[in-house]
RNA sequence: GUGGCGGUAGCUCAAUUGGUAGAGUCCCAGAUUGUGAUUCUGGCUGUUGUGGGUUCGAGUCCCAUCCGUCACCCCA
């Protein structure tokens, strides 16, 4: 690997050995969203720089040290990569006029960039699948957004290796409230305090609660809590998602510290975790942003919606041993010799046209080592053609698996010992 | 951004105290010159990640750098 041309540190080629998984995902993942009536955005993967400073915040890990961003030097004008998908899809809601006839259920997919350090099941380059429903004020959106992945969960086989945390962070009033009395609490405390923490102190005081490290563990228990502060909306909000959870027979864990990492959060908050993955454990997460659509400069909306990790959740799937079956065609076109060349060409096209699915050789070579690659392709009939059968208009019929003898006939008679008109297999992965 | 471990053939891995770089697999060709998993025979592939240094001599020791990996940080 002395070549230089390599891909950029954390950005991954997708190979075609990884490409049946994504593609069974994605083609679960549509069939899914039908079913709950969500319709699919696709934005710019470049937007302004301000769109991310203005909805992700200012001060947060995402904006201050992992966004690529650069002048574009032709017009000066300072562009970013998109580090996360909500931004884009409330900024293109607004600037489109979406919500003038009421709530939207949105969704999207695609490549997001973050300039962090790689490590498993995070990347520079990474893949997200997020939906947005727009302009909706009730808990019942919230509780359609954990029915919906927890029903994505039982349709990927993924139900015993993810659980539910779920948290709410109240209004911006509460949140306020809460900072105050919490640093207040860790400047009393501050000798236990490590040095991330002395340096969160002020910055994302919410964020000490999260620490790991023990030594902290017991003053971080008895510090104020969130829940202690929230007013009698954001508690009648929690509770109505709580009871959706619980009519739906969804458990779930109330973990005081789910703190979202993006600003424009508030009431509910959930990550679905699993431990299977290391330390990149959170596979889906999202919550409430009643703040955002007015916050970019849209008629105010309430608004909810979640995230998930491509990667992670593939990477689960893989450690969970669902491997789709590589495809393989109906039909192998051995071809040995310049008439046979020609004929095997409309053959192909021929065998097509009933709907089977064909490899043709190319590149030349004998019959054995044609052979050989029919078989390795995973065929079920090796379709051979000679000189012989080419100046004859015939074909030889060759079964690769299981039973059968071959057979030499005319080409449209090979269309059905090739099975065609039975389903062909290749066309469902599973 | 910080720290631990690692980098030898396309892939999985060997190589005593520094002494000429190997095996399996894959691929190619042949074993009745028109026929596939099997078996047998033969063959191909490497600037040992890169660049410096020490040495008569470096895959092996030292430094730097890149990449990978795991964790921290953070997040999907």
């Amino acid at each position: 690997m002395s070549n230089p041309l390599r891909a950029v540190r954390g950005m991954n080629d997708l190979l075609p050995a990884e490409a049946p998984l994504w593609q069974y995902f994605e083609t679960l993942l549509h069939g899914w969203l039908k079913a709950y009536g969500y319709r699919e955005m696709r934005t710019p993967i470049l937007e302004h720089t301000a769109l991310f400073k203005r909805a992700i915040g200012e001060v947060t890990d995402i904006v201050e040290k992992e966004m690529y961003t650069f002048v574009d030097e032709l017009n000066g004008e300072s562009m970013t990569l998109r580090p996360e998908g909500t931004a884009s899809c409330v900024r293109a809601a607004i600037e489109h006029t979406l919500l003038f006839d009421g709530g939207k259920r949105l969704w999207y997919a695609g490549p997001m960039f973050r300039h962090e350090r790689p490590q498993k099941g995070r990347y520079r380059q990474f893949h997200q699948f997020g939906i947005e429903a727009l302009g909706f004020a009730g808990p019942d959106l919230d509780i359609e957004h954990l029915l919906m992945t927890a029903r994505l969960w039982r349709l990927l086989g993924l139900s015993d290796c993810i659980h539910l945390e779920l948290n709410s962070l109240g209004g911006a009033e509460s949140r306020a409230r809460h900072r105050e009395k919490l640093i207040a609490y860790f400047q009393a405390h501050e000798a236990v305090l490590d040095e991330d923490a002395k340096r969160r102190l002020h910055s994302n005081p919410l964020r000490i609660l999260d620490s790991k490290n023990p030594t902290m563990q017991a003053m971080v228990e008895a510090a104020p809590r969130l829940m202690d502060e929230l007013d009698e909306a954001a508690l009648a909000h929690f509770d109505a998602v709580k009871q959706g959870l619980d009519d739906a027979g969804i458990a779930y864990k109330i973990n005081p510290r789910l703190v979202r990492g993006l600003d424009y959060y508030n009431d509910t908050v959930f990550e679905w975790v699993t431990d299977r993955l290391g330390a990149q454990g959170t596979v889906c997460a999202g919550g409430r942003y009643d703040g955002l659509v007015a916050q970019l400069g849209g008629k105010p909306a309430p608004a909810c919606g979640f995230a998930m990790g491509v990667e992670r959740l593939l990477g689960l799937l893989a450690e969970v041993g669902v491997a789709p079956p590589a495809a393989a065609p109906d039909v192998y076109l051995v071809n040995v010799g310049l008439a046979a060349s020609r004929f095997a060409l409309q053959a192909g096209e021929t065998l097509r046209d009933a709907g089977l699915d064909v490899v043709l050789h190319g590149g030349g070579g004998g019959f054995k080592s044609q052979m050989k690659k029919a078989d390795a392709s995973g065929a079920r009939y090796a379709v051979i053609i000679g000189d012989d059968e080419a100046s004859v208009g015939e074909v030889s019929v060759k079964p690769l698996r299981g039973e059968g003898e071959q057979q030499r006939v005319a080409l449209v008679a090979a269309v059905e010992l090739c099975g065609a008109g039975v389903s062909p297999a290749s066309t469902d992965l599973f």
